[in-house]
DNA sequence: CTTCATGCAAAAGATTTGCAAGTTC
DNA sequence: GAACTTGCAAATCTTTTGCATGAAG
């Protein structure tokens, strides 16, 4: 169950090059170690620094050409953060987690909950989807800050609306 | 539930507002309203474009200072394409609804569950997250692609990985 | 050898910001 | 009045591309 990970996202990696008639090269395999032993959240360009400082070769342009398939493979999810991508996580380095995003202080809670991930693959199999991977992330106000800035007198028979 | 889903908008909009200590104008309110009566999804020019032809005189830059309050509020949810967040989608028009989106060809199908929703509020609850809104997008192979590129040999082992 | 990949530097976009003038509270 | 907003244009940042050269199949 150690190398074997390690092979199974090469594996899959490979397929999606193999899919669109890509090639298994030197900069793609370094990004894809880079990524798998990523610890937590990082940037595009976190990620060129890091490969840069692991002595890879691969350029700012190679990891922007990558990342894509590497999302299309399921290797690796985009997170949102204000409402905007800059930001991604290696799904193949350690558990698997979503996210809770704070949207005053921009505070990150993971969470884990096996039913969404069944409910997932329910989902995609009704219509008809191979599923790769998702994007999942719930915004709000985190404890803190709804102690902090006690929400306003009518904002209660809003606040229960849909989330 | 006509005009109460308005006046409903308005509230969560101008209660974000307060907490932060900002003013509800004119151009915000032209721009909740655009929001609200935007049927699909939308980019923040689209936007621009949007309030343009409807005479509205926010511009580029209110619009882009205005975004990240109407996600806050919830009334705005961020889209996932292709690992980038360059879209967004009016959570108040319409019915709610997350996506499945083809990573390889960009088809994008609309989903439903309520047994999404009702686990996200249990989350936020344990969490102790009031929560506002959320990105939910499965990111897998629609069933034209599937067809128009067969899977590789060795592919099955790996496809049904976790997603 | 044919096709695809890479790095580089330039280009293109998207988003943010400084500022002076106009609004809201 | 004080504090916050806005539009504009300039400044930043991020991401994408064209091209010549170097690998992979």
């Amino acid at each position: 169950m150690r190398l074997s990970r390690n092979k199974m996202n090469e594996a899959r990696f490979r397929d999606v090059l193999r899919q669109h008639g890509l090639r298994w090269t030197q900069e793609r395999q370094e990004i894809l170690q880079s990524v798998a032993r990523c610890p937590g959240h990082f940037t595009a360009d976190d990620l060129v620094q890091r490969l840069q400082s692991e002595g890879s070769a691969a350029s700012r342009a190679t990891v922007y050409r990558a990342l894509p398939l590497l999302v299309e493979a399921g290797l690796v999810q985009p997170m949102v953060l204000n409402g905007e991508v800059r930001r991604y996580e290696s799904a193949v380095s350690g558990t698997h987690h979503d996210h809770l995003v704070c949207t005053r202080c921009g505070a990150i809670e993971e969470f884990q909950f096996e039913a969404f991930e069944i409910l997932q693959r329910e989902v995609a199999a009704q219509h008809g989807f191979r599923l790769q991977g998702h994007v999942h992330e719930l915004m709000g106000t985190c404890a803190k800050c709804q102690k902090r800035e006690p929400a306003a007198p009518d904002s209660d028979e809003v606040n229960n609306a849909r989330a």
